[in-house]
DNA sequence: ATTTGTTATGTTATATTATAACAACTTCAA
DNA sequence: TTGAAGTTGTTATAATATAACATAACAAAT
């Protein structure tokens, strides 16, 4: 089954890629826009951004600490979410509500609302960036007198290749 | 400052109103639907049904424990969890995920996407069913091949009242 | 280079939210 | 009235997150 091309507002997460290259430039891009910020981006935070992009999957603040131990670091928690808070504050990241969890921004540096796409058999999340949504969600909002500041949309369901495994099982 | 009056499909809690009427009709409607679905409505869960309902800020599991502790009961986490889960199950109550915290449903008994309003001056929430939205998101989602299943959205910001208290000082 | 204020990190303890596992008890229907 | 299913009790613990305070690194200006 084929499904249409994505727009460039949205991430690969689900489309098979070199992820090395997400790293890099996830990495890269945050240097950019630490400079631009006058955010420091020390070892640790940049180690645990590295951690966070490690795959399309969410990763949680244990487990960046286990990983970040194994690795001979002798931490606690507070150091991780000290990290976490700062690459959020940047817009590096994003936190998932209803995962506890934690994504690389797949769009840095512009002020935008995201949707996130979880799917819930291989667990990889993807951002989308749909204005209609988020016009969608203020409009229906502001009709009730509501000021709508922060949106946080997570679908959970079947990203295309589960969706195509389960069909063909 | 005026706002246009809400549909039926969006509940009141931002407007001033006779809030027992609220926790009455939440019960009745509760009984009747786990009439139908074959649902045990015991005492303990009636119980938690009705202090979730007490008002229109979101409540946290520890706090009905704390709350059915202060009326004699002497239980444990997952009592009120189990109780919490089946109200769950059964469409009466919803989970914030961003909040940790539960809030009563405010149509049950109807399979609906909600979006629900959440005002962090005041703390309460409102349950929004604006089908435009839920649709907006299925079709962004589906452009990108995703099969949409459940709908977590929970929009941050100020309340009618909440908006014109804060012009005005 | 040294001071000084700021930011970042280390460290310990604890708060908050949620579940596992198993035992005892109810309820309902056969 | 007994068995099966569902509900509650109970203890322990897992998973997530923060408070509070100490130390260290850094940066800017003298």
């Amino acid at each position: 089954m084929k499904h249409p091309p994505s727009s460039h507002q949205d991430d690969h997460a689900f489309v098979p890629h070199d992820h090395g290259r997400c790293i890099d430039a996830a990495l890269a891009e945050a240097s950019r826009i630490c400079a631009r910020q006058k955010g420091r981006l020390t070892e640790q935070r940049k180690r645990v951004l590295e951690l966070v992009w490690s795959s399309h999957e969410p990763v949680g603040a244990y487990a960046i600490l286990e990983q970040l131990r194994a690795e001979g670091f002798n931490g606690a928690p507070p150091t991780v979410y000290r990290a976490l808070d700062f690459l959020l504050q940047q817009g590096l990241i994003h936190r998932l509500e209803s995962l506890n969890a934690y994504t690389g921004c797949s769009h840095p540096g512009q002020g935008h609302n995201s949707q996130f796409l979880i799917c819930h058999r291989c667990q990889r999340v993807a951002e989308m960036a749909a204005p209609e949504v988020s016009r969608a969600v203020t409009q229906a909002a502001g009709r009730l007198g509501f000021d709508c500041q922060q949106q946080v949309i997570e679908v959970r369901g079947l990203c295309p290749q589960c969706r195509d495994d389960s069909h063909e099982s």
